[in-house]
DNA sequence: TGACCTACATACCGACCGGTATGTATTATC
DNA sequence: GATAATACATACCGGTCGGTATGTAGGTCA
């Protein structure tokens, strides 16, 4: 097994461990028993658990990025992106169970905030950061296209996208429910964005493709 | 100093200090050390650090409940419970720095899923669902009194609305930031709410009373 | 007055935490 | 084939965690 490897699988276990609980909750040694990796081999990969969290957040925002450039590409309409963006939300990076419940760690990871740790914080706002930054751009599509009511602050409504997104996760995580939110969230986010009535639940998902779908199910 | 004068001590304090930061990485004896009360009074009071927080719980939202039947009592029109409701959720129970971040450390507390104790995810769930419930009755006297645009699923709305409140909150704390969210609560509530815009920013609060508010200043 | 109970205070426990010092097998370099 | 750097493995550290065992001061009641 190679160098990168190894370091790979740090990065993937943390995040799976953090996501299933938090930050605080998981230890090193979990980290390490899971990934197969010994202490000394975290550490010289990473030079605290704080470090591996920051690399971690890095490592899955590109994940993320590269399938929001995806779902948001300009060849999709407007109203396909906006649909493909509410099943995203809903795409669990790790394979679980079906009663886990899913969301990424890092866009539900206010959750994690007041650790204490300064570099995981600023880790944190930066995802956050990124985030709205995709929503910002969807918003002005859906605006430009005159899908939206009324007048729009667009970075104020890519950041209630954001919050809405942040409270839905966490609050399928308290009430350990995910068919509640899979049903909330698309009207959560119709709301927000004064999405005209006419263009609720209308359009179908063009991603993620049929074939990754069932790769995954 | 009374038994009951320690208890409730250790209560506030732990509910403080969990808000200031969640509940895995604050200490038992960093409760009592801040609370004045030795580990052989904590654990003559409360059989656990989970015990103690499910207690705390229901001590908090018995407070919350107090305040809630007030800012939405039926002598305030629906509207004005609506900007009741918004004030409150930036009003912290204790009294901190201006840059510190509020928000009621359970409304909030989604944040702490996943924290392992299963007593204490239990307590969490049900003030989410208890919270709910005032959402649900705001949101019907809104429709009832013709506020709200379209149809309206009230037991949804209810739960959009908790959903992105949590969120809202959240953002704050990652972001570190109040005066943002202050802007978006409300605006995010209106939308979620799908009030008419004529009603957008037009009412003003009556609660707390100034009275209050210039104590807490 | 002595027995008893409540409400703590003090001292301490094993487990586990993040982190480190040091040893070793493997690989690249010359 | 010698040298040196890489990529770990093992053993261990001090500190902190939630929790407990035991002591004790002060009030209650017979």
């Amino acid at each position: 097994m190679s160098n990168q490897d190894t370091r790979t699988r740090l990065l993937e276990t943390a995040l799976e461990l953090i996501w299933q609980s938090n930050y605080n909750s998981v230890g090193v040694n979990e980290i390490c028993k899971q990934a197969g990796v010994t202490k000394g081999g975290f550490y010289h990969h990473f030079e605290s658990k704080a470090s591996l969290f920051c690399e971690a957040s890095e490592y899955y925002w590109n994940s993320v990025k590269r399938d929001l450039d995806t779902l948001l590409s300009p060849v999709n309409t407007p109203l396909e992106q906006l649909e493909n963006l509410i099943n995203f939300i809903f795409i669990t990076k790790f394979g679980q169970d079906a009663d886990d419940v899913p969301g990424c760690p890092f866009f539900s990871a206010g959750s994690q905030a007041g650790c204490g740790e300064e570099a995981v914080n600023e880790s944190l706002l930066n995802m956050s950061k990124n985030g709205v930054k995709y929503n910002l751009a969807l918003v002005r599509s859906l605006y430009a296209a005159g899908y939206l009511e009324g007048d729009v602050d667009a970075e104020r409504v890519a950041r209630l996208m954001n919050q809405y997104i942040q409270g839905a996760v966490s609050f399928a995580r308290v009430n350990r429910c995910m068919e509640t939110i899979k049903r909330d969230v698309p009207e959560g986010l119709y709301r927000i964005l004064g999405l005209k009535r006419e263009y609720w639940f209308k359009t179908a998902a063009t991603w993620p493709p049929a074939c990754e779908k069932a790769a995954t199910a």
